[in-house]
DNA sequence: TGAAATGTTGGGGCG
DNA sequence: ACGCCCCAACATTTC
């Protein structure tokens, strides 16, 4: 195919990014709105280090499908292209001389950088660069506080979201896309290889979800429809139905934060209703701070945690990762992450506590496995879900508030159902022993077929003395901190 | 969006 | 009747 076509008519260019969806899609909107015939792109760049992971390179192979789909059955083309994101876009741009390219703003530090780099070569050719802000509920560029000040507390951050304004009803699908085709070619989906292949280890993703617009739509509803009645309380048991599990969806923007939102926010708004807006709330936080500080994603908030005594410790890592740990409750909950992509939050919570306080493990290596694992990985939240339980972080758990991984499961998990669950292993334990198989009498275990060492692991750490090791690690820490001030 | 150690209180058993 | 102890239950403090 030649690529000297000129196009017949003025057109522009929206860029898909994290918003694979056609409906309150800001930029989209706008584009169908300013006359012009509308292209549309999606850039996959793995040049930069926060490209997507193992998991979620299968989720964004069947939600590009998606939304390929869903524009050429109004019509159009989602050209798809490949390398860095800002050269990709300025050149379909200019081969189909486009007057406007429409996009989202960002608040990631690749993208930024991205974003800057486009609009420059954009200006040279003196096409116009429109960042729409739809990622986000409230502008974190303008949530501040009364000084004028970015919020490093999440209430305060929170109210003053609140305050601000109300948010928006979602926008529909345009009723009327004028989509045209690309003058210039695109890649083809199947020949980026998203998807593994040999072996392919994504059986029970596929099983557990349904990537998509209309997959997040159809979560959204049901979640609305049921958990969500009972949230707040129900949100902390790993082993019911008790989360929106949209986090994929809103982490690719299948589904917009406003949309979710509005599931909720309606008239009878009570504490499980609010519970759930609080927590996307925990994600307009997330952004607001990486938006004012590009490195939170990197390395800790808080000086004192730069001069941790982290141990470097490749074999207890790997056990954290296969779910070897010899503590049930965590070892579930990294299998549930290997085989589906996900992790309940509660768990995530005493899984990360666990990494971090009781081995001593730099938060990063456990964000770089969310990152590769998780089929929700999102930049903003990943990192400032690490470090709120590293205590590291903005508004963060204080470093001494340590999960007992035992307290833990029986409080949220007092029939073992979730264990038994992803610990088939364990499960003809008597439920009293489950969650701690290394005191259980010998007769119980024999009677489960458990052989500690050798069916399950004997614990990695002894809580109490890792529970102390990590109080002292901590202490050092801060003393260290304060006479080098 | 903890847990453990420590302190306080009050009922009941008992000499 | 009274003081003493034990200890569970609850509250406070500390990590």
């Amino acid at each position: 195919m030649t690529s000297s076509a000129v196009p017949a008519e003025p057109r522009c260019l929206v860029w898909f990014r994290n918003d694979l969806r056609l409906s309150d899609h800001v930029a989209l909107t706008a584009a169908a709105r300013n006359g012009l015939s509308i292209v549309t792109c999606y850039v996959y760049d793995d040049t930069v280090d926060d490209a997507p992971g193992g998991a979620r390179r299968w989720w964004l192979h069947a939600s590009l499908r998606a939304l390929s789909t869903d524009i050429a059955e109004r019509g159009g083309d989602l050209l798809l292209r490949r390398g860095k994101a800002a050269a990709q876009v300025a050149s379909v741009a200019v081969a189909n001389a486009v007057a406007e390219v429409h996009c989202l703003k960002s608040h990631t530090p690749n993208g930024r950088i991205a974003e800057a780099e486009l609009a420059k070569l954009l200006a040279a050719r003196g096409i116009k660069l429109v960042l729409h802000a739809g990622d986000t509920l409230f502008d974190p560029e303008q949530i501040r506080s009364g000084s004028g000040q970015p919020l490093k507390v999440f209430t305060a951050f929170w109210n003053a979201c609140v305050r601000s304004g109300s948010v928006g009803t979602p926008l529909p699908v345009p009723s009327k896309l004028p989509f045209v085709r690309s003058v210039v070619p695109g890649d083809s989906l199947d020949a980026w290889a998203l998807e593994p292949k040999s072996p392919d280890w994504a059986g029970d993703i596929r099983a557990a979800w349904t990537p998509g617009e209309a997959g997040a739509r159809a979560r959204l509803a049901a979640f609305a429809a049921g958990p969500l009645h009972a949230y707040r309380a129900e949100r902390d048991r790993p082993d019911r139905e008790g989360s929106s599990r949209l986090s994929p969806h809103l982490s690719f923007g299948e589904v917009s934060p406003r949309a979710a939102w509005a599931a909720a926010a309606g008239r009878n708004r009570g504490e499980n209703e609010a519970a759930f807006l609080r927590e996307l709330g925990w994600r307009e936080f997330a952004r607001h701070l990486v938006w004012h500080w590009p490195r939170f994603p990197h390395e800790s908030f808080r000086a004192e945690f730069r001069r941790f005594p982290w141990r470097d410790d490749a074999a207890a890592l790997a056990r954290w990762q296969r779910g070897q740990t010899g503590y049930p409750l965590i070892d579930a909950g990294m299998r549930e992450l290997w085989h589906t992509g996900w992790m309940h939050n509660r768990v995530r919570m005493v899984a990360a506590s666990f990494l971090v306080k009781h081995l001593l493990v730099p938060w990063q290596q456990g964000a770089s496995w969310f990152w590769d694992t998780l089929v929700d990985a999102d930049l903003a939240n990943n990192a400032v879900g690490w470090q709120w339980v590293a205590g590291s972080g903005a508004d963060a758990a204080p470093y001494f508030r340590v999960f007992n991984p035992l307290l833990q499961a029986q409080k949220f998990d007092p029939d073992g159902h979730y264990v038994r669950r992803w610990i088939p292993e364990l499960s003809a334990l008597p439920t009293e022993f489950l969650h701690d198989p290394s005191a259980a009498p010998e007769s119980a275990l024999r009677t489960a077929s458990v052989v500690l060492g050798q069916t399950y692991p004997v614990p990695i750490v002894a809580h109490s003395a890792a529970r102390a090791r990590a109080l002292a690690a901590y202490a050092r820490a801060r003393g260290n901190g304060s006479s080098a001030r």
